[in-house]
DNA sequence: TCTGGGGTCCTCCATCCA
DNA sequence: TCTGTGGATGGAGGACCC
């Protein structure tokens, strides 16, 4: 779901729109997450409720509209929400659930298309052109994805059809909730123009405030600036890319194979920890995590790449690119460790910590050595047990000793 | 206000090497 | 042998997205 919506009156209800040139379809369910846990408490339907976790440092996860008139919004501090809509039900994510109506509505999808690129769990980019002969213009399409996801998972989406993803992705936000926008090649630039700086996708916070410093409030002005000038504001990719898209040009298709370029996990603590001891069984129970979803996509990484977060919120990152690529949970921990250990904390107090591997290959043809100069095999034979015995008898089942001890302590030793 | 977790991409800088 | 240069690569941080 988008974060940011701009709410002008640009919905399309004349029958039949004006679909001229319009390939791209963007679906993007409505408060995917908040419908989908409603369809098991149909009495709160209607009724402000937010999804998210019960710890004291969670995020809203997702709001029911009766919840966002209050200012309640996704990635929001759950004490915040509470404070802003006290009547709020809080319901806790069932991740599961998500998962299911996710891949009914991505296969869905496919039967439109072959050419499918998902963005999220619950939205994702469609290319239409082949599918016309065989079901009619891109808006009847829309339609059809619209009244078919309704009618088989008891949720609604909105639709954004345009000549380009871009385009498109701006269209289903102004379409939300439970509507369609469709933008025709030939009024493309005039919609975009009309809209705030902020409604480009890739523009933030940050760029925003750049952009006004420079005197441009919306895509028009953007349009009028010398690229020069943007090049010099906000780089060489960013500036020429902005300008682009300000008059309508995104040369993006959809692309249904994206592979993962990095893997990684990373865990906030309930309450601020000194202790390295503890740390180390983090990055210990956080490298088991990554390598094993690394094994399971088949791949192998060759960077080691460590976060810290400590409690002012500063957050640094350090890295080692290995010498041949791994999968193994013990050299993935090795490397972790060293690179904590080789930042020189005493007792700083830690907020976060995450591990995550980059530069990933397909296991097939990646040159496999030992980190540690010996025999790998044992250890990775290790790890494929430990990942058949997961798949059997449920994750975490078996896991290091370290971690079977720290489970008894579970609060954190400041906590 | 007080900030999750999973990612991608960009920028800047340092280092290595031809 | 020394020096300058430019590309490739790695490391770190940050912005942004859902």
């Amino acid at each position: 779901m988008s974060r940011r919506q701009y709410a002008l009156p640009q919905r399309t209800d004349e029958h039949p729109p004006d679909d001229t040139g319009c390939t791209v379809l963007h679906v993007d369910m409505d408060a995917f997450y908040a419908s989908a846990s409603l369809l098991s408490r149909p009495e709160l339907v209607g009724t402000p409720v937010i999804i998210g976790g019960g710890g004291n440092r969670g995020v809203v996860l997702s709001a029911t509209y009766e919840a966002r008139k209050f200012g309640v919004a996704s990635a929001m501090p759950m004490s915040r929400a509470r404070r802003l809509c006290p009547q709020a039900t809080v319901v806790q994510p069932d991740h599961q659930l998500y998962s299911r109506i996710s891949k009914a509505v991505m296969a869905t999808f496919a039967t439109i298309t072959p050419i499918v690129e998902p963005l999220s769990q619950d939205e994702a980019f469609l290319d239409v052109a082949g599918s016309v002969r065989r079901l009619g213009s891109p808006a009847q399409i829309a339609q059809q994805i619209r009244d078919t996801v309704h009618d088989e998972q008891g949720i609604t989406c909105s639709v954004g059809v345009a000549p380009t993803k871009f385009v498109a992705k701006l269209a289903s936000g102004l379409a939300k909730p439970d509507g369609m926008v469709v933008v025709p090649r030939d009024e493309v630039v005039g919609f975009v123009q009309q809209l705030p700086v902020g409604a480009l996708w890739g523009v933030g916070d940050k760029t925003e405030e750049a952009l006004v410093r420079l005197g441009l409030h919306t895509v028009a002005d953007i349009a009028h600036t010398p690229l020069d000038t943007l090049r010099r504001a906000l780089g060489d990719t960013t500036g020429p890319h902005l300008h682009d898209l300000a008059w309508g040009r995104d040369p993006r298709h959809v692309e249904p194979v994206r592979r993962e370029k990095s893997i990684g996990s990373d865990e906030t603590f309930e309450h601020d920890v000194d202790d390295p001891a503890y740390i180390h069984r983090e990055l210990l129970k956080l490298s088991d995590r990554t390598a094993a979803r690394v094994r399971s996509a088949g791949l192998v990484g060759r960077t080691v790449s460590i976060k810290v977060r400590f409690a002012d919120f500063t957050t640094i990152t350090r890295s080692r690119t290995l010498r041949d690529p791994t999968d193994v949970s013990r050299d993935i921990y090795a490397t972790a460790k060293s690179l904590y250990d080789a930042l020189g904390l005493q007792r700083a107090r830690i907020r976060l910590v995450g591990v995550r591997m980059e530069g990933l290959i397909d296991t097939e043809g990646a040159p496999i050595q030992g980190l540690l100069d010996e025999p790998d095999a044992g250890w990775r034979e290790a790890d494929r047990a430990v990942d058949r015995a997961s798949a059997r008898f449920g994750a975490g089942s078996i896991r290091p000793a370290s971690l079977i001890r720290d489970a008894r302590h579970r609060t954190p030793p400041n906590g």
